[in-house]
DNA sequence: ACCCTTGCAATGGTATGATGATTAGCACTT
DNA sequence: AAGTGCTAATCATCATACCATTGCAAGGGT
């Protein structure tokens, strides 16, 4: 970013002779020194920063620039921000929620097709499927069954809805026990499932075949074969991708 | 809204008869508002947003409100602003790389541990090996090849860096022709090399190992050999992960 | 004629001061 | 004892002003 041409004056040797005394914003310099506070542990969730007003003389800037700085803060969803009597920006830690809607929104705006995130979502899920074959716990079976129990009651109902399709596969995820893949997992649902709402296809007996295998995958991973268990999953992400190829 | 039975407070029922009038703060619903017209379509990688006191005017708030707003659509990558005679704010074209750089970022602060983050990072990018088996092509094995070349020579030069390492990995991802896949591969070599450069990891003999597995991954491609591609990768990754492991 | 400098205007960046809205805690009244 | 109203702390917003940066065009020197 800061390439600052430095255009040479007369000569040619100079370059760099007279350097940039400050190129960024000044908000943007308190967000990265909250930053570094955050990564180097001396700011933890539950803390409280200090006031704006106290921020202010500690950095030695207006209200407004403070201000600007926890605008930016509060959008990466690293602090709270309440206001009363006891207010003021509290640190939190971005959730797997946030971060998917961020790059929803990215998403959306960048060259990629809903084709090739589908496919970059079936090159993880499947990736993941050995790690939970391995590591799933006979809690993690129960409540993956329980939830598939649930869809299928909703779907007699007829509120069967696309986001239960990826809770299920959010709780898959969930059973490698790694909240890093868990919310990579997460994440992608988000676009996707925007994706797929946009072309209104919301095929009820999508559903029906959707939680059968959903139940079937369950079934290999509780017989702990990592091959049939991969292969239930591919054939299940390939339906859905051919469904987004479809729409698109 | 139209309160059709004045239910006397104190009733189980009146839970949501006296709905808040406005939840949101003003600058959030300027950055919905611009959210929505990016979605819709309305605005287009590359629109210039009308200048901060043309938007004071629209919206009938004051400039700091706006610029509020704007912050936070910058931040979140939305929109760039640029200063000057003919600057403004102005709706992004995310390149891959941008959108990698926002996905580190945000892996980067949440609660992942670097075992975590590589983990996954193991999952997706043995995962996408078959598709690379599948796709390369011959500029994408030359390319790859000619790369190896240039982290040989500069490993004897005694300049080799992680971040070449980085480099190859990225361009396999690359010989997917999936820029979502190539997106992500990227995104995570960010926290990675942080993890690795603090620890200060950095094992010229680890090096020539690399490319050495780098140069015989290659053939395994060219050959369309899946099967010995992604046990070279499956290895190669692991020492990787093992290095982060003891770092940590 | 060409190039460089200079001034101008548009625009974002920051500062300052003031006012309103919201909330927790406390004192006061009933 | 319980409810009520006050008060202080804090964020949310506004209005205005001034500075810095940038592009463009006019002007002057070669």
């Amino acid at each position: 970013m800061a390439s600052t041409k430095a255009k040479p004056v007369g000569t040619g040797d100079d370059t760099d002779m007279f350097k940039a005394v400050s190129l960024n914003r000044v908000s943007q310099a308190i967000v990265d020194q909250v930053k570094t506070l955050l990564r180097q542990g001396r700011l933890k969730p539950g803390d409280r920063l200090p006031s704006e007003r106290e921020l202010c003389e500690r950095f030695g800037v207006s209200r407004v620039t403070v201000r600007e700085a926890l605008r930016v803060l509060e959008a990466g969803g690293l602090v709270d921000i309440r206001v009363g009597a006891h207010g003021g920006a509290f640190v939190t830690t971005p959730t797997s929620q946030q971060i998917g809607e961020g790059l929803a929104d990215l998403l959306n705006l960048s060259p990629l097709t809903a084709l090739q995130v589908t496919e970059a979502r079936q090159v993880f899920e499947l990736g993941i499927v050995p790690l939970v074959v391995e590591r799933a716990t006979d809690d993690d079976i129960a409540a993956l069954r329980e939830l598939v129990r649930e869809h299928q009651a909703a779907l007699e109902a007829g509120d069967y809805t696309m986001s239960m399709s990826a809770d299920f596969h959010t709780r898959v995820a969930a059973a490698t026990h790694n909240p890093a893949i868990e919310m990579l997992v997460q994440s992608f649902h988000g676009p996707l499932l925007m994706s797929l709402l946009e072309a209104q296809v919301v095929a009820p007996l999508m559903g029906h075949r959707g939680t059968e295998e959903h139940a079937a995958f369950i079934d290999a991973i509780a017989a702990r074969d990592a091959e049939r268990a991969m292969a239930i999953m591919r054939e299940h992400l390939q339906r859905t991708a051919d469904r987004v190829s479809h729409s698109d």
